[in-house]
DNA sequence: TTGTGTATATTCACTGGTTGGTATACTTTA
DNA sequence: TAAAGTATACCAACCAGTGAATATACACAA
């Protein structure tokens, strides 16, 4: 029976986290993983079946920090709701600005694996979007927001736009261009709840 | 000297693009890309000086091609800025659906060697989608429309934002979408045109 | 027309290295 | 002792790239 924490394994999954999200999954090999770790292959794979199974367990290990992560950013900033998105795009954009930053290793993932649809690791990358995109959805229907299922694939797509487009012009402008347009998103939203004749219009609306 | 067309780098050219962008850059070999183009390798080889060398000829070729369809489908359309605009993004989610489709080459490619920032690749890649911005930029400040580049930028996060998501949930209603957020976006800053005193209202502001 | 030189284009066979994965035996630990 | 975990050594397939020989095409001279 597995035990809960597994250190061997742990230490497997970590030297794989780093060199698959900064090399990518195809150009690093199960050998590099392992001495990576320091061990054998042999031993690396008595703990995965597959490699396949270790880049899945890989983006496995990343989903609840990297949601966190967001979740701290948001909750940790002041303001209306549009702030507090714009607030997300603020960090990300400082974490981009790192020599060592690569984009999201999800999306990463999924782009080169695009031709195995089915493959275990596209599955929990979806997994791990749809999670996020129904948590922002949550706290902007806590926000009173109009429509917040929809707004908050809008802001998923400006997010992972600018996720992708860094890798191609590395500047990190283009997170806050993603981030004014998310704001502004918000904003129109808010208008537009403003305006129902049904709803008593929101003290929050800052203009 | 070179002939303005060679008919055998055309073909390698074309079995490059076909296996490149349905598979992926690492996970096509040099090899496979010879047979598929019914020649040797070393006559691949004659044509091109590495496998980097084809990579970048590959999305060198995709270039214009892209460029001039998306430039089809916005001059196609008829209406207000705003609609022209969402008809890329509907052309765009019909191309989605079909199941050979696998997102933006150009994307794809920068996130497969996005640990090689200096690549001939992804420079090309950079190139392609600064054309398409300014190109986007260019068409919104002959509408008229307020800050055409700030706009045209968070079209292109959108838009780029859609190719990368689509990979992970494979669903086209998130094209739909960012055609949706980004017909908002233009939209909003036709609004902030219209309430500019200094300038007289533009005629072709539809509502 | 025929022969010859030359640059272009193509092929076969090969290299040295790497790949994901495994058969088997050894070591630790409960 | 028995199970869990690790190591050595290995495999067949594949990888990007190359050396040397060859085939083709065309210019020009005899």
């Amino acid at each position: 029976m597995p035990r809960t924490s597994d250190p061997t394994r742990d230490r497997i999954l970590d030297a794989a986290s780093c060199l698959f999200y900064a090399q990518g999954i195809r150009a690093v090999s199960v050998d590099a993983v392992a001495e990576a770790a320091e061990l054998t292959k042999r031993t690396l794979y008595y703990h995965f079946k597959s490699k396949d199974d270790l880049v899945a367990a890989y983006l496995q290990s990343r989903d609840q920090p990297n949601l966190a992560l967001f979740a701290k950013w948001f909750n940790a900033a002041d303001g209306a709701i549009a702030d507090k998105v714009g607030a997300i795009f603020t960090h990300l954009a400082k974490a981009a600005r790192h020599k060592k930053w690569k984009g999201c290793g999800f999306l990463r993932t999924a782009a080169e694996l695009a031709n195995m649809p089915g493959h275990p690791a596209i599955k929990i990358g979806s997994a791990h979007k749809k999670k996020f995109e129904a948590w922002l959805a949550d706290v902007l229907a806590t926000a009173g927001v109009e429509e917040p299922q929809a707004l908050a694939r809008q802001i998923v797509l400006l997010m992972d736009g600018a996720f992708s487009v860094m890798l191609v012009h590395r500047d990190a402008s283009y997170v806050e261009a993603a981030g004014k347009a998310a704001a502004a998103l918000v904003h129109l939203s808010e208008i537009r709840t403003a305006e129902r004749p049904s709803l008593s219009n929101k003290s929050q609306l800052s203009r």
